[in-house]
DNA sequence: GTATTATAGTTTCATTAAGAGACTAGTTCT
DNA sequence: AGAACTAGTCTCTTAATGAAACTATAATAC
């Protein structure tokens, strides 16, 4: 067994896994958002009570990825804080579409830990909402998906695909 | 060590991670949507390399949490399918924001394998944007984050936080 | 009806990752 | 200088992963 990773896959979520896939990985992002953006190890280490040995693995992976760097505190030292970088940032709507579905589907208001707002306004923000490119917003059925192989791009899917005919499965290849 | 999970802390993200943050589970996921939200076990092991064992704990956790469910393909037998239910279907926006961020931040386009689209204008569907409760598209800039705790909501911190200014990072709970 | 194949797993075993806790080199504070 | 802190590393134990063999049932072929 190698290193466990998904990086071989020719597939862009499996690339992304690979970096924040990871057990901790999101987490440790989320900590660094509450954080404004930078923490530093002990910090991170206290407030998820990961070990440290971890950390370090994790912090490694996520500043050779580009998602975070980091930054001396005196030139020269090896005390540091780590800081999130503008591909780190963009993480955000990672982090909240796993809160919103989290809170929706699974979890009590009262799990709530950490709430994003507006500035402006102090509301908390919409619920993310799958557009279409010119912005009308969209459903589940209102998609459908397609499948890039060696041969262009072809249509795989439509939801909903009807259960009722177990032998037109056999003929969908993966 | 006690069986890997992120169950018990208080962090809706935490819950959300202990479903779909196991090694395979969001890849499982996408399988699902690859296939109409309909897949049958070897199917899935195909279409992933995924070993059996494997593949069957994570039919089982993802099964436990609402996420897909188990059709029996005749009644009273053995062999079934398994379904994305609503809960199921609710992780597009996730899937979506881990595909665009990997595709923006990390991956060629050469390297994509799978591309949703709007069903009326063939389109791809429109980058995941953040927005305040008015409807604004809201930037990282916009948003500051509030924590949940014993005594009530507090603000936390905004962005950026400076890093020119070591001490002031000591007080920063977490 | 019987043989063959496919399906959906389970079991076993070797390897790798995770976690707890002790330890450490360099930094900073007193 | 001495004490305490920071950001790790090391060791050891336990858990998770993966490959491959095995199995019970279901569907198909003869």
């Amino acid at each position: 067994m190698v290193k466990k990773s998904f990086g071989d896959m020719h597939c862009t979520l499996a690339q992304a896994l690979d970096v924040i896939g990871e057990w901790w990985s999101m987490l440790i992002v989320r900590d660094f958002f509450f954080g404004g953006g930078v923490r530093r190890f002990e910090q991170l280490r206290d407030g998820l009570g990961i070990s440290r040995n971890i950390l370090t693995e994790r912090l490694r992976t996520l500043t050779d990825a580009g998602v975070i760097e980091r930054i001396p505190l005196r030139e020269g030292g090896k005390r540091c804080a780590y800081q999130l970088t503008a591909k780190g940032e963009a993480l955000m709507p990672v982090m909240i579409a796993m809160m919103q579905w989290s809170e929706e589907w699974q979890c009590t208001p009262e799990q709530r830990f950490i709430v994003v707002r507006d500035r402006e306004t102090g509301e908390e923000v919409a619920p993310l909402e799958l557009r279409s490119a010119d912005g009308r917003a969209v459903k589940m059925q209102d998609l459908f998906i397609t499948a890039i192989g060696p041969d262009g791009e072809r249509r795989v899917t439509e939801w909903p695909l009807p259960i009722s005919e177990p032998d037109a499965m056999q003929s969908q290849g993966s």
